[in-house]
DNA sequence: GGATAATTCATCCTTTCGGGTGAAGGATTA
DNA sequence: TAATCCTTCACCCGAAAGGATGAATTATCC
């Protein structure tokens, strides 16, 4: 960020003792005040491309922001709305007891959800479960 | 891309045109021909700005759909190559006993690079190592 | 050639997961 | 009201996963 900054305003610097320097000699002269214009557009443009990502950025991606859920597959395999809770909560490394707590409902009744979700993404582990469930866009 | 490309031009033609406008009428005579590139090159800076992102997104997610290995993060964490593999194959599901079959080698040897992984990703769950791995981008 | 790291395997023990089954209470709907 | 689905919970059992150590065999690097 502020290395951006620094090379930014070094460029800016640079760029402009540059045209300075060569202002009167050559192009105002021999040239015309449009190219002036010109060279100088697509040097702030070129500057403007580099240090905009650099500046915007930093939002590391963390959460996929092109995410959108696949509410048909959801119906189509007849998941609730408990169980897909539950599907997110494993998905983030969950254990079924932090599940619990999390949810307020005892292990048992995690298990049960879980149960359900192997049988209806056709799972037999959780992390193969997330796995399906991440393809088939139930969770991000 | 071609919106972007038109807006982009629109843009330069319509701030060239406006700066020709009032160019000998006020900036070159009352101000300085200083002021006139500064006010140049902010504009096409932000221009730039905004038009890098348009232009390089979609390259970017072509040529790169989905994933880049974050080599720094592994060396950082001292994961090796052998465990980088089982990390995959777990994210992908498996179980130990799978993993040890499809690399042949022994459950307990799986175990072993299971349980470095856990202590180099900071994580006490199979579930957890994923998905922490995902976020560090040390697999897809 | 010796130090260091990686890979391999083992044993013992605890915790967590997952399968199977049953069941109760609530909401919705036919 | 009966039927159905969702949610909740329980118990038992076996399988899988995980923790803690120790150790042997290769690779690799200096």
């Amino acid at each position: 960020m502020k290395r951006t900054i620094l090379i930014y305003g070094a460029s800016l610097a640079g760029i402009i003792l540059l045209l300075k320097l060569v202002e009167y000699q050559f192009l105002i002269r021999d040239f015309s005040l449009e190219i002036y214009i010109g060279v100088i557009a697509i040097m702030f443009t070129g500057l403007g491309i580099w240090a905009g990502p650099q500046l915007i950025r930093r939002k590391v991606v963390l959460v996929n922001p092109n995410f959108v859920l696949n509410e048909q597959e959801l119906e189509r395999r007849g998941i609730s709305k408990r169980e897909h809770e539950v599907l997110e909560l494993i998905a983030r490394g969950h254990s079924n007891q932090e599940i619990a707590d999390k949810l307020y409902v005892s292990v048992n009744t995690v298990k049960t959800h879980l149960s359900n979700l192997f049988l209806k993404l056709e799972a037999v582990r959780r992390t193969q479960a997330i796995q399906k469930a991440k393809e088939l866009r139930l969770i991000p």
